[in-house]
DNA sequence: CAGGATCCTTGACATAGATCAATGAGTTTC
DNA sequence: GAAACTCATTGATCTATGTCAAGGATCCTG
C-alpha cells in the first residue's frame, strides 16, 4: 500500500488520538506529503488557506513581520503539531508567515475533507478544541510576557520553561540561536547577549554558548514572576 | 414555562447558531442565570473552571495583571459573546481575570452538559471552532501590536477599528474610559493622553473627551501599518 | 584549510515611554 | 449642593531597551 508510512505516522499524532483506525486512512489518503529545504516558506501572512498542516520531522516557526523587518515568533512546531488551522474554520487567511528552520517534512490535509471528517467525528473536533484552547492560553502568556514583564524576566520564564521540558534538570541546551530567542522574547539580539552576560556575573546561571546551567532557579523565578531587577 | 425568557436569548447566540430547536431548549435547561454588578469579578486567574459563559447583557472585560498592579485587557466581551471556554476543553483553570464593567447579566453553562452536546452537534463544535479561531487572530493582532508597533501606531489602529465598527463613520464615540484603552493598547494613561494631545495638534483627528472625530485616516493607516512618526 | 557567512558580544549613544507629581474637570453619593 | 471619587491632562525626570558600530567567535562549504 502507497500510504502505510503515512498512515504510521498520522497514528502517531495527538491531533488523531482516539480516531478510528480506518478514518486514519481515510486521512492518509487526503494527506499531501511535503518536503521543504531549511529557510523555505510554507505559506505567508494574507496567503489563501486551503487547508491545515502537520508536521512530520524537522521545526517550523510561525512569525509576523514589522514594517522596518523586526520579526516576532509567535510558535515554533515540532513533529506532531498541527499548524496554519486557524485559516480553515475563519477567515480564511494566514494571520502569520511560516518558514522551516531546518529541512522539515509536513503532511497537507486540504480543508473540505477534513471538515468533512470533523463533522462525523466529535472526537476529532473535542482534540482539535483542546489544541486550540492551549495555543490561547500560550498566546496569553505572551501577551502577559509583552506588555507586563521586562525582558529579563521574559528571559528567566523561558529558561524554566526549558529546564521543565528536559525533565527538570538543570542543565540543558538552547534549542534554537540567541537571536531566535531574542525574536520569541521581543527583543533584539543585543539585549539577550547583555542579560546573559548580568546573569552568569551574578550567578544565576552558567552559560556556555548554547549550553546552559541554571544555577539560582528561585532568583530566576523572582525575576519572572515578581519583577525582580537584575 | 420558566425559562422562555431564557431560550429567546439562547436562540441569538451566534454560538449556537444552526442547532436545532430542541438543544436550544435543552441548553436553556443546564444554564444558569447570573446577574454581576459593574466591577465584580466573574472569576479569577488560577480559578478553576467547571463551565463557560456567554454575555446576555452588559460588558465583561478579561484580563492579565502583572505584581506591580499593571492592568492588560485581553478582550472586552459583550452581548452574544462566550468567555472562559478555554478552561472547558483544556488545563482547567482560567489563564485570566474576568471582571464585568457594567452591571451585567451571564449565562453560565456547566462543562459536563454541554460537552455531551458538542459530542453529539457537529455544528456546534464548528461554531466553536469558528469561535476560537477568530479569537487567535485578534491574539495574533494584540502581539504584533504590542511588539512590533510604538503606542502612537497601536492607537491610530484602535481609532481606524472604532470608525470601522461605527459603520465607517468618521464620528463616533471611545467606547471605554481612555484609562481602559490605555491598558488594552498596554501603555498608561498618560502616554495616551499625550499622543490623543499631539493627534489633535497636527489635525489627524479632533476629540474632546469622548467624542471623536477622524480628520486624517491615511495618516492613522500610515501611523499604524509603516511606523510612521507622530 | 581558506574564505564567507552568520552569529555573538560589547561599547557608546539615543529615545520612547514609564514614573512621579500636581492640577483640573467631570460624576457619583449622601 | 458639597464632598469624595475617579478620570484626564501636562510637565519634569528617569530608565530600559533599542540603535549603530566594531571585533571576535563559530560554523559551513568548496
Amino acid at each position: 500500500m502507497i500510504s502505510s508510512d503515512i498512515v504510521v505516522h498520522i497514528k502517531s499524532m495527538p491531533i488523531f488520538k482516539n480516531l478510528p483506525s480506518h478514518n486514519m486512512e481515510q486521512l492518509a489518503s487526503i494527506a499531501i506529503d511535503q518536503h521543504f529545504r531549511r529557510g523555505e516558506i510554507v505559506f505567508s501572512e494574507g496567503d489563501k488557506g486551503t487547508g491545515f498542516y502537520v508536521v512530520v520531522s524537522g521545526r517550523v516557526k510561525i512569525f509576523k513581520l514589522s514594517f522596518e523587518g523586526k520579526e516576532q515568533i509567535l510558535h515554533f512546531f515540532g513533529p506532531g503539531e498541527p499548524f496554519g488551522e486557524v485559516a480553515i474554520f475563519e477567515g480564511w487567511r494566514f494571520p502569520a508567515h511560516a518558514q522551516c528552520v531546518n529541512d522539515t517534512r509536513i503532511f497537507f490535509f486540504p480543508r473540505d475533507a477534513f471538515v468533512d471528517l470533523l463533522k462525523r467525528h466529535p472526537t476529532l473536533s473535542l482534540n482539535m478544541l483542546a489544541i486550540l484552547s492551549m495555543r490561547l492560553r500560550k498566546f496569553t502568556h505572551l501577551v502577559e510576557d509583552l506588555s507586563l514583564k521586562e525582558v529579563p524576566g521574559r528571559l528567566a520564564a523561558y529558561l524554566l520553561y526549558l529546564r521543565e521540558r528536559n525533565g527538570g534538570r538543570s542543565f540543558f541546551e538552547l534549542d534554537i540561536s540567541k537571536s531566535q530567542l531574542a525574536s520569541l522574547l521581543g527583543t533584539i539580539p543585543e539585549t539577550v547577549s547583555r542579560i546573559f552576560t548580568k546573569m552568569n556575573k551574578q550567578g544565576i546561571i552558567h552559560s556556555d554558548g548554547r549550553h546552559i546551567q541554571i544555577l539560582d532557579a528561585e532568583r530566576l523565578r523572582c525575576l519572572s514572576e515578581e519583577g525582580e531587577r537584575l
